[in-house]
DNA sequence: CGATTAATTGAAGGAGATCAATCCGGGTGG
DNA sequence: CCACCCGGATTGATCTCCTTCAATTAATCG
């Protein structure tokens, strides 16, 4: 029914893995849960390279990522780019347009990807008649400008390689929450020219960090997956602590 | 009453600057506006260098700044420091932490502070209550979340004396919205080394693109204060575009 | 008015950028 | 089915922006 978009995911059910990462951090009743069902009114899927939203533009919209990998990013005039956030399925990508009425910066497809379009008047209607969603809703905003917080850090002060090694540890974890990292690691098709762009780095100097992570034994990203050698050494290597996930279960 | 902190403010009016932010952005009802003043509840103050919040630990306030300059900042374990953003008064500066129960980063005095706490009981009851108003203080986190966005990108991407002058803009913008900017400049009570570990410098650095900032006729930073020379230039050499602000009065 | 912290300036070093060439894999059209 | 093409991956050589180290000056404060 849906339009299949690129691999194996909790497609079909467009709002799956929303719900597996809102149930991560506190429970959702059956009625909340229909009511989120019920908000996605269309499903569209786009190519690798598209753009989805773009800055500024009016939005009466909100878009929920079912399938496929997406990037917050920023252009700057000289061409280069600049990337906030990897979403992974189950992101509720732009719902920060919302109460912002427009994006301060462009959505864009890394890989095919299915978008479920949730309308703003049933967000506000949620607003209205289920605050304890609302909630959880605002959670997840929030739970984005933690992790784009982090990556404040990673290009702020953290050396190359560990910012590579950083983001390949936060993005085993998102994958694993919606079921889509196993033991050895996870499929991550991206060019080393996106992991630049998010690290704020070269193409080239990323190539020779992840050269390193491999010599070292620690992960190897190559043909679209990140293959985890040794995860305690690899999260050593990243500073990485999760805390900032904020993965805990409780009432919100 | 309220504890004096800083300097000549919105202060005695805790609510005051806020308002002054959300009406900047939406209409606020005068009942809405009632409902925030009964919310807060305690007025505190800190010294210079304290910290108000920290990271990890379970919340059941949030911090509303009423006047002082105040940080979010992450500190790595060698000792390195990241600012990820400056807070002026009206920063409802942990509402974050309502949603998500305890912050990823510490919340820190630069100056000395004054502020005041909301009881989470009181945030949940306007959530139950008072859905624009949720919509509006939602907003303003997600504007919170947008200055952050734009500082992965200086971080990233923009070279140093472009970062410093982006900083300079950004905060004259937001002190011209509460009313603490004239014509000349605005009080600005950081050190070298606040600006540094905001834009992810060494403070050797940012005396150097201060001085050539002076040096071009743009802007000074002395003595805790900014005084813009030529506000069309400064904001042409920091390539600023003032959009991510999204100072839009409209319907939320 | 010492003592501590911030600001300032100079000199040297290094992490990452830039420039450039080659390799590789997959798509595509003849 | 293969030659070609093209974007990404890889590697080397060089350069540069910013860091690091160090020393001096200025400002702030008990």
């Amino acid at each position: 029914m849906a339009a299949e978009a690129a691999r194996p995911d909790c497609a079909d059910d467009p709002a799956g893995c929303l719900l597996l990462k809102l149930r991560a951090r506190d429970e959702v009743s059956p009625r909340e849960e229909e009511v989120l069902r019920d908000a996605v009114a269309e499903i569209e899927t786009f190519r690798a390279g598209k753009t989805i939203i773009r800055a500024g533009v009016q939005l009466n919209r909100s878009a929920l990522l079912v399938a496929g990998l997406v990037a917050r990013q920023k252009d700057l005039a000289d061409g280069q780019r600049q990337i906030m956030e990897f979403h992974v399925p189950g992101d509720f990508t732009d719902l920060h347009g919302f109460p912002l009425k427009s994006l301060d910066h462009d959505l864009a497809a890394l890989t095919p990807a299915t978008i479920g379009f949730v309308p703003h008047a049933a967000l506000r209607r949620i607003t209205e008649e289920e605050p304890h969603l609302t909630r959880l809703l605002w959670l997840s905003t929030l739970i984005d400008a933690a992790i784009q917080r982090e990556r404040i850090l990673s290009v702020g002060r953290r050396a190359a390689l560990v910012r590579i090694a950083h983001l390949l540890c936060e993005l085993r974890l998102r994958f694993e929450l919606i079921g889509l990292a196993d033991a050895g690691g996870y499929q991550l098709p991206l060019t080393q020219i996106d992991l630049a762009d998010a690290a704020g780095l070269t193409p080239v100097h990323v190539n020779r960090m992840l050269r390193v992570l491999r010599e070292r034994g620690l992960a190897t990203f190559r043909g679209g997956r990140v293959t985890i050698h040794d995860w305690a050494r690899l999260q050593e290597a990243a500073e990485f602590d999760p805390a900032y996930l904020h993965f805990q279960h409780q009432p919100r």
